[in-house]
RNA sequence: GGGAUCUUAGCUCAGCUGGGAGAGCAUCUGCCUUACAAGCAGAGGGUCACAGGUUCGAGCCCUGUAGGUCCCACCA
């Protein structure tokens, strides 16, 4: 017995129920199955600083939507998911806290300073863990991991030691991009390129010995004037033959430093002389390099001058900037300022302008990993949808850098390196090493520096499932199956898995990345805090629920697209939550009253086995489209074929028989409403998993036949004996007779509560057939009190309403309400648009090239269509003859 | 500077390998028809940015133009 379900759809009252009975019955749980194949999803790990947002909210819908699908399939399904430690952002997350409490960071020292931040982490870091929850996702939260844990620890002091003993990570002092305000370095990937106004300020150089007689060089950053060692030229300027090698005074100095020549310099660009401050530009760095240059550092670590730079020392770098301007103008020596933009770089955290500095870093050696990264996708092992990603893919690759990965942050992975303090001796190892294996010395230090978020994270699909021990799970669930994520990380994160898997595990990460886009506000600007206009998915849904959230974030949008969120879209997608709910609280009302449980194929009518054959190739459609990744597609098949074939047109069609006692098809009719429901629930299921588990629920409440919840029942497959091809052009054609006589009535004003005789017409006979067997349904959709088949025309009335649809012929008597002049004039309309479409399918047909050269199909289609409009034609003209008789 | 991408109905967007232009919302007209007014039935509305080309056939492929968006990049 069926239960009861309420008016409406409330999907507040049904979620939590549902996702904590999913949770206790271990519905998401997976455990290695050697008779099963694996799917396996890793999630990417949200931060723990982070609040649920829209990118979240689509991201976690694509995963669990793939992984509900391949778990119906009957695979076995590991969504793993964790979360990710975050090093600048949860630092920089306690430390304001702290500062709200009056403590400093270095008050506490390392140790107590970590301590907070693990209490911080124990009592938010689980906050998005749970909002996920609340989307509906299926994750393994048994496994639940986060990349300091022990195990993730493992893995990266294993994946650092390895590449260090190959060469591949290296200490070097290199120029690097600091960030003054989060006091640490960051890799170039964090470095956001911005548009920003600026100068040119024209200085001149004094040469020295030449009195009078000065070099002019143009500058967007007057204050690293300060650490000048050169100026260079280009070396086939003519303008500068005679001063290269000679000495400049460098102002506002006492130094003087040389005029070289570099290749480097663009004659035509400004001057065409650039001064050269190795320590604080990467060009000027590696013309340093080059030219055996000094490399002067002025700054301190919060970007003021440092005591180099005399009486600018202590000065912020901008507050010297101008103080350095105005002497040199007072001086003479400022020559022009010319305003100009220029792309200056930032920390995308904090968006403070980055400062390029010379610091001892760690760096991962990038050429030789990148180059079967690269291959992976080259060789179409590794795919990327949309297939645009690829060039992006590349194009990082091919000018790769070295990833600077140590940062000066405590919350991290400490790295693990020990420096004698003896002899200098630099020890990478697994466990803190007793004695320096130069000189035995005691006296070690470990380095203080941690290592960037991203180098844990690039480990991820592998150390979350054991790695580098050689676990079941890692043997079974690796290499992981698709990697849903957004375009924007591709080269923080993407690309850094897959090198990284296949230097450690030999493996691709996964075989297929499935990038989304960005989600907008109605006006197309990113969410954003400081616009005040992110939508909050909770807020949503509280409001419609989670399952209009999915739907709303998965339909009419493509792969790697960005996306507008409008409330009016949720509202549709909760529209169609009730109307699913509707159409199953209308067949279990009804299904109650009979016992399908003999009803068999053959006791089929033709409305049954019209539906059942839509049906069976949506499964077909839908498994394929899903198989391919396109998840709008394939849902936006389910919508249109739940709301219009199934409700619209199927529901409607067996009402006269379900509402007819005597009516030995009644159980046929809903035998094949539960089919057909209960497949479409399958298919619907991994975008909207609660109405689906609540309606399927109460549709087989006590019935042993079905599993005890959808979300472990099978997926629905295409049935050949579900294929009824004659049947379902049969009742398309009872579906355009319909439309035909609603569309007359609506242009005639007919109130719908005027019902009318219909007489159908014509001359073959399996046509009469058809409306014969469908006369009962049939009457109703096209509100007729009585349905007259017959093959002529003979005892209808002249004057009565007629319409023409191929192969037959409907009148309706409605003598006093026909306007004869209007019918004609309908009627020529339509001969005018049926000669229109002859003249178009004739004029391909008569064109020998298109009949030589177009398959044959297609030719054979066209001749069809001609031989349709021809003879509806011919009819249509009869009628108009009739007519003005 | 390099690259990607977009331009389709009033709005937001689909349109899979080229084969008679679609959806949602909005608008208009009828309906409280016993699942649903969060609904039903019907209607209007598009030279698929522009110009060429390939093809029997182009929204889709190629070239160019205009405008928008984004990513990458060390021109001081």
């Amino acid at each position: 017995m069926a239960k009861e379900l309420e008016k409406n759809y409330n999907p507040s009252e049904i979620e939590e129920r549902i996702y904590k009975n999913w949770v206790d019955k271990k519905y998401f749980h997976a455990e290695v199955d050697r008779s099963k194949k694996p799917f396996t999803i890793v999630m990417p790990p949200p931060n723990i600083t982070g609040q649920l947002h829209m990118g979240h909210a689509l991201d976690n819908t694509m995963q669990d939507i793939l992984i509900r699908f391949k778990r119906m399939q009957g695979y076995n399904a590991l969504w793993q998911p964790g979360t990710d430690h975050a090093a600048i952002a949860t630092e920089v997350k306690v430390i304001e806290s702290l500062k709200e409490q009056g403590i400093d960071k270095q008050d506490l020292g390392r140790e107590g300073f970590l301590e907070k931040v693990w209490d911080w982490r124990r009592e938010y870091g689980g906050r998005i863990v749970n909002q996920l929850k609340k989307m509906g996702s299926s994750a393994d939260w048994d496994r639940e991991r986060f990349t300091m844990d022990e195990g993730n620890n493992k893995a990266v002091t294993e994946v650092f030691c390895k590449l260090y003993d190959k060469g591949l990570i290296y200490k070097g002092s290199r120029i690097v991009n600091w960030c003054p305000v989060c006091q640490t370095t960051i890799s170039d990937a964090e470095v956001i390129h911005e548009e920003q106004q600026g100068n040119f300020w024209h200085i001149n150089y004094p040469v020295v010995g030449e009195e009078g007689r000065y070099v002019e060089i143009a500058t967007t950053r007057p204050e690293t004037l300060l650490g000048d060692t050169a100026v260079a030229v280009n070396p086939d300027d003519e303008r500068y033959q005679d001063i290269i090698g000679k000495m400049l005074k460098l102002p506002l100095t006492d130094r003087e430093i040389p005029v070289i020549a570099d290749a480097y310099v663009d004659k035509e660009f400004g001057t065409g002389c650039v001064k050269i401050t190795p320590a604080h530009d990467p060009n000027d760095f590696e013309v340093g390099k080059r030219h055996n240059l000094e490399e002067i550092n002025i700054m301190n670590d919060d970007a003021t001058i440092n005591s180099i730079g005399g009486k600018y020392a202590g000065m912020d770098r901008y507050e010297a900037r101008k103080a350095m301007v105005e002497d040199l103008e007072a001086q003479g020596l400022l020559v022009k300022v010319v305003p100009h933009t220029h792309m200056v770089g930032t920390h995308d955290r904090c968006k403070t302008t980055v400062e390029p500095l010379v610091k001892p870093q760690w760096f991962v050696a990038m050429e030789e990993m990148a180059k079967p990264a690269k291959q992976a996708v080259v060789d179409g092992k590794l795919k990327l949808i949309p297939e645009r990603m690829d060039k992006t893919y590349y194009n990082w690759l091919d000018n790769i850098r070295d990833w600077c990965i140590s940062r000066q942050l405590w919350w991290g992975h400490r790295i693990p390196a020990w420096y004698c303090q003896d002899c200098g001796e630099t020890i990478v190892r697994r466990e803190t090493p007793c004695e320096c294996p130069k000189c035995n010395s005691k006296n070690l230090k470990q380095d203080e520096d941690t290592l960037d978020t991203w180098f844990s994270s690039a480990l991820w699909p592998f150390s979350t499932l054991g790695w580098p021990k050689k676990t079941e799970d890692y043997d079974y669930f690796f290499p992981t199956d698709v990697l849903v994520t957004g375009y924007d990380i591709i080269f923080f994160w993407v690309i850094r898995m897959v090198f990284s898997s296949i230097e450690q595990t030999g493996k691709l990460p996964f075989h297929t990345v499935l990038f989304h886009g960005l989600v907008r506000d109605d006006q197309g600007r990113k969410m954003s805090k400081s616009l005040g206009n992110g939508i909050d998915p909770l807020e949503v849904i509280e409001k419609y629920g989670a399952d209009a959230l999915r739907f709303t974030l998965v339909t009419g949008n493509a792969p790697g697209n960005d996306m507008r969120f409008y409330w009016e879209r949720v509202e549709a997608s909760r529209n169609f939550a009730n109307k699913i709910w509707n159409a199953s609280r209308f067949i279990m009302m009804n299904i109650e009253k009979a016992d399908i449980k003999d009803v068999t194929l053959d006791k089929l009518t033709l409305a049954d086995r019209w539906i059942l054959s839509k049906m069976n190739s949506l499964v077909k459609e839908v498994t394929d489209n899903m198989e391919k990744y396109e998840l709008g597609i394939a849902v936006s098949k389910l919508y249109d074929f739940i709301w219009e074939e199934f409700c619209d047109w199927y529901i409607e069609m067996v009402k006269s028989r379900l509402w007819n006692d005597e009516d030995d098809t009644k159980a046929a009719a809903l035998w094949t409403l539960k089919t057909v429901l209960i497949n479409c629930l399958k298919l619907l299921h991994p975008y909207m998993p609660f109405v689906t588990e609540e309606i399927y629920g109460s549709l087989t409440d006590g019935d042993d036949s079905y599993e005890e919840s959808i979300m472990i029942s099978k997926w629905s497959e295409f049935k050949a004996e579900y294929v009824f091809a004659d049947d379902e052009a049969a009742v398309d054609k009872i579906k355009e007779a319909v439309r035909s006589i609603r569309n007359i009535r609506s242009e005639m004003n007919v109130a719908p509560s005027k019902k009318a005789t219909v007489y159908v017409v014509s001359a073959k006979k399996e046509i009469r057939d058809i409306f014969e067997v469908s006369k009962s349904f049939f009457a109703m959709l096209g509100y007729a009190s009585d349905v007259i088949i017959q093959e002529d025309k003979s005892g209808i009335a002249d004057d009565a309403v007629s319409v023409v649809i191929h192969d037959a012929a409907l009148y309706m008597p409605f003598a006093e309400l026909v306007d004869i002049e209007k019918e004609l004039e309908r009627l020529n309309k339509e001969k005018a648009r049926l000669e229109g479409e002859i003249k178009r399918a004739s004029g391909m047909l008569n064109n020998p090239k298109f009949v030589d050269k177009a398959p044959a199909a297609k030719v054979e289609e066209e001749k069809a269509k001609l031989k349709k409009y021809t003879e509806t034609l011919e009819q249509v003209a009869d009628r108009i003859a009739q007519l003005n008789k």
